[in-house]
DNA sequence: AATGAATGAGATTTCATTCAT
DNA sequence: GATGAATGAAATCTCATTCAT
């Protein structure tokens, strides 16, 4: 039995590192030019291999996009604490996004392997039942965020609140879109991320509700 | 004469046809599955006879683009009149482009196609002399436009209109890319619309100097 | 009548100026880069209208062939008086040759299209009855001469004059056939020319019947 | 341990294989006609496997030049002794010359690729820093055995050496390119050898020093 | 007589996937 | 469990040749 589970320990191990070399492979490259024959080569074992441990492409892309998304959600999980303000779980959510697109581009992942295998999915998203539960679940931590701002009378009462978080996705994942296809060597993070930071703020003040203070949503300096 | 006049309007026309053709499967397919045989195939022509056209699948591209903007600008152009207040000249651009996006779609393909051919552009758009002269003129318009409106007082006078430019185009590019994701036979243009006018709104809320009345962006029923 | 005739020679004129056109191509590119398209291109006609005149490509190479031959033997025969000496006539033979070829490459063509056309020609040149009537008459002149040359007491009266004939052929067929894939650009007339009479004279003190004074066949400066 | 070796072995073979069918093919079409479908039908492989092995054609067509020379050079060591004679050398280098091309032609395919990989070569073979390892040893011992006839006054003291390097080269290319060219069938070996060996008899002549005695360059009986 | 337009057949190359060992 | 080897299918592009006008 200790066997058995050193085996299972070590070929999960070995499924994850697949995984992260793929993703490090989609930053560079892009998941369109990704191919089988990258993944193995980084993963320094055969393609073969590689299909031992995923039935295909796509369900290697799919897992890498579950992986990511529930990286980003513990994440989330970790920092929110209950009883926050809506404005404070918004820069609480912002933090994290920030905090890994900044560093681990888990967010960049997520999105453009997703965009790639369902294509069009954004504006279906809240209605779909074809969103994969970790993504479901940003998306519905994200709508209750809103909700929340607006029954505590930052957000305009009138705003629709499945709208509104599709356009803050659909946001985010033009802003990694884009990014990703900046060739890696050319890419710098404090620009991308600073223009984001901007448009973040400038789509918080879309929402505010009349009268109510700009300098709220200054979440860049958080 | 005639017959020469007649000859060269046929080519023309049959140029116009592949390139039609082609949109139309890049609006199914995504630029990156678009191939020269389903081109040929949809055009009703061989493969050869397209390349008699155009000198390869990039230059098709490339064509496709300027196309694209030469007949949105056009058409900014046609509706668009001397004096007109910047919020005006903001109402005029998006009819415009609602008229081409819901109809025909030319935003949609000039965005897409874009960023396959330079990805990564849209963060450098406005720095970059690498624009198609097309595109360009879009993007000086489109920061003239908000420039003014910076100058008449609407908007926030801190506004990076630079930034600002970038912010509409990329959301706008990226709706584009959404809806030119979903699968044909599933996308509905009214829904679609409604959702990038309500973003359009929020995001010129977003830009609004404080206290300027938000019913002044009510851009859909203009 | 008159102006059948009129139409007669302006086809032929026609004919001419396109495998003029070929030839300058085949000097520039070789053979086996030449394309229908490009003939078109230079004789400025569209490729259809070479088709009238030619019926293919194989049949247009074989036209300069020919062409090119009879240039060459009506040189030859312009040059060569009756009542030459053996060793004249090979003098006489070398001018027309270095003529032709140093100004207007008519032999390098005959060479590297025939070998294009009918691979491995040389070997069985002479016995065969494959070759072109002019070819063929450029064999019987030059082995004419080498029969004389024996009878006239130069040449090893062992000498096999089929297989002097082959080899003189050859060498000179190699050296065209070197010297059109050298690019254009690079090409010197002069130091292949030297090469090739510094490669002939040898040939022919090889063929010398020994005692010769070898003086007698410095035919560079003849 | 012996598994991994008798891989590389096999893959050694295989390796081989396409390149010995590769060769097949040259000498029945010509390296022109030579397509990679071809010889992937030859090698009973699909065209992938081919590209597994060879990056490209032109990868390809240069192993096969290195190989052939390769082969050549070591049959020629193999052969030659030290302390031979200038004439006993060259008759050495003919024995190799005429074993290889009579049984294996090998020298046929090195000359044949070579001058499709770098056209007009021969003219400044001896000159030019772009000729492959092999390819340049070939030369260089040539040039050296016709260096030391010179020095034991068989050859013409004024014979330049490096353009008569040239000129033996140059005619066993022809030979070979001619006899490539022949349609396999009807290829005969023994009557292209014959003639090839004439030639170079003949050629040998010529570059002999005055009041030599020709039997010594009997070389076809050696 | 001339040509613009069209095309079939084929060339090189790439990649996800399978299978025997 | 791991892999080297193999491949089918497809993508981009080229060229000799035909045909309606």
């Amino acid at each position: 039995m200790g066997i058995s589970e050193r085996r299972e320990r070590e070929k999960n191990a070995r499924r994850r590192a697949i995984l992260e070399r793929a993703k490090e492979l989609i930053l560079q490259k892009g998941v369109e030019r990704l191919t089988m024959e990258d993944v193995a080569q980084r993963a320094e074992l055969s393609k073969a291999t590689i299909y031992l441990y995923f039935s295909g492409k796509e369900v290697l892309l799919n897992e890498i996009c579950e992986e990511s998304a529930r990286t980003f959600l513990e994440h989330f999980k970790s920092i929110a604490e209950n009883g926050l303000t809506g404005i404070n779980a918004l820069k609480c959510f912002w933090r994290g996004y920030v905090k890994l697109f900044g560093h681990s581009n888990e967010m960049l992942i997520i999105f453009e392997v997703r965009s790639f295998l369902n294509p069009g999915q954004p504006f279906v998203l809240l209605e779909s039942e074809s969103n994969t539960e970790q993504v479901s679940a940003i998306l519905d931590t994200l709508k209750a965020i809103i909700d929340q701002c607006k029954d505590e009378g930052i957000f305009d009462p009138g705003l629709d609140s499945a709208m509104a978080t599709r356009l803050v996705l659909s946001m985010f994942s033009n802003s990694m879109y884009i990014a990703s296809r900046i060739p890696a060597e050319s890419r710098k993070f404090s620009s991308i991320l600073e223009e984001i930071t901007n448009t973040f703020r400038i789509v918080l003040q879309g929402f505010a509700k009349e009268g109510i203070d700009r300098s709220l949503f200054d979440i860049g300096n958080a």
